[in-house]
DNA sequence: ACCTGAACACCGTTCAAGT
DNA sequence: ACCTGAACACCGTTCAAGT
């Protein structure tokens, strides 16, 4: 597993194949086949070990469990936790690019990232969540609980690469005519980040913070 | 790309090859490449026109653009507008459900998901969101525009799949022991939908309109 | 239990050739 | 411009055989 990681990190992920991967493991393609049932389960194991590199808070709990403090105490924080587990699984994430697209290709998860998925429901509920408002949130965190999100846009006209301001302008003044408001914010962005293209560690943040003040409101209905 | 499309519907995502499409046009495998680049040239063309099936809500403007209608009525329809849109989405994308994967797997957008992405930012500037914000916006509702989400946990312990109650007893005690928190919603999730496990369509619902709740507080700020 | 080597049924894509 | 057929360099996976 861990040379399969070490591989798709070095080489990407369409150069995972059993006999590239036994031939950096000094052995033959059909010798894998004694640890793993096929190609999938592979992968399965690459994603699940991937996610098991993710740091556990301490149970994931929320803070008191123990001597003076008191349940208001631990239930203030499940925002915090929550948002220091998402961006403890984005640092880990960030490490393995080719990682995002594999796991969202997996029928079921792994051992690691069950244990993942019920710590992170442990800090929910013990936050003072029903069960139904856990389910609830969930699926609105969806994979940023994995610390990432599949953005639609990573090479669109308005969201990432550096441009300089002629060419800019010129690429906005063609998409004006069909796609206006595309070409006003690729300009605005591209303005803003001094010619960078958008951040997408910030957005990410932004994201994040934006649901977790949701879910607050959402437990006083 | 329709023949693909088709094909994909039919047969799955995993049988689309040069050669089996080929077959199915009752044509040799090379002769694609005179109307394709390559494999991923054929993908590319496949989800933009699954995205070119989602309705145009006349513009995706907002209502009265007219007559009589004053600024204001727009204004307050952005959310009702955006809700229609990515309802309509995922009633495409549900037609096609090897789509997801692929979507997610394209490194550039198409012409049709430009304009598609560009009706969205219509809407939303339209609704008096300003460009910083309607950037925001884009990020938060990621592929929820184009009406999926893709949960991580779909064959998980506690999400679909039907059981009957004495098994999915006998799977949450012993889930119990090292996953509490999934086995208990695990449990909860099957008692409460007839034993249905979890409602996708509810929950995509309840996700968008939490965030469109939320982007309604993104503009008073 | 673990590894090997040959083989099978596939792939995407090239090239030269046809109409 | 569009299609063909042979070929090349790969795949995942089987099977029988070895240690």
């Amino acid at each position: 597993m861990a040379a399969g990681i070490a591989l798709a990190d070095r080489d990407g992920i369409e150069s995972i194949s059993m006999r590239k991967l036994a031939q950096e493991l000094g052995v033959e393609a059909m010798s894998i086949y004694t640890h793993v049932r096929n190609k999938d389960d592979l992968l399965d194991g690459m994603v699940d070990a991937v996610i098991g590199q993710i740091p556990t808070t301490a149970d994931g709990a929320g803070g008191a469990d123990g001597a003076d403090g008191a349940d208001s105490a631990a239930d203030a924080d499940w925002a915090t936790t929550l948002r220091q587990m998402a961006l403890a699984a984005r640092a880990v994430i960030l490490t393995h690019p080719w990682a995002p697209p594999v796991i969202e290709s997996r029928t079921a998860p792994g051992p690691a990232t069950l244990r993942h998925i019920d710590a992170v429901l442990s800090v929910l509920r013990k936050g003072g969540f029903t069960v139904a408002q856990t389910h609830h949130a969930l699926h609105i965190l969806g994979s940023r609980l994995l610390g990432f999100t599949q953005d639609l846009f990573d090479d669109s006209a308005g969201s990432s690469g550096a441009l300089d301001p002629e060419t800019a302008a010129g690429i906005v003044s063609e998409l004006g005519a069909t796609l206006p408001y595309i070409a006003e914010m690729a300009l605005a962005v591209t303005h803003q980040g001094a010619l960078g293209g958008c951040d997408d560690d910030a957005e990410f943040q932004f994201a994040l913070d934006f649901i977790l003040d949701g879910l607050a409101g959402l437990q006083n209905r």
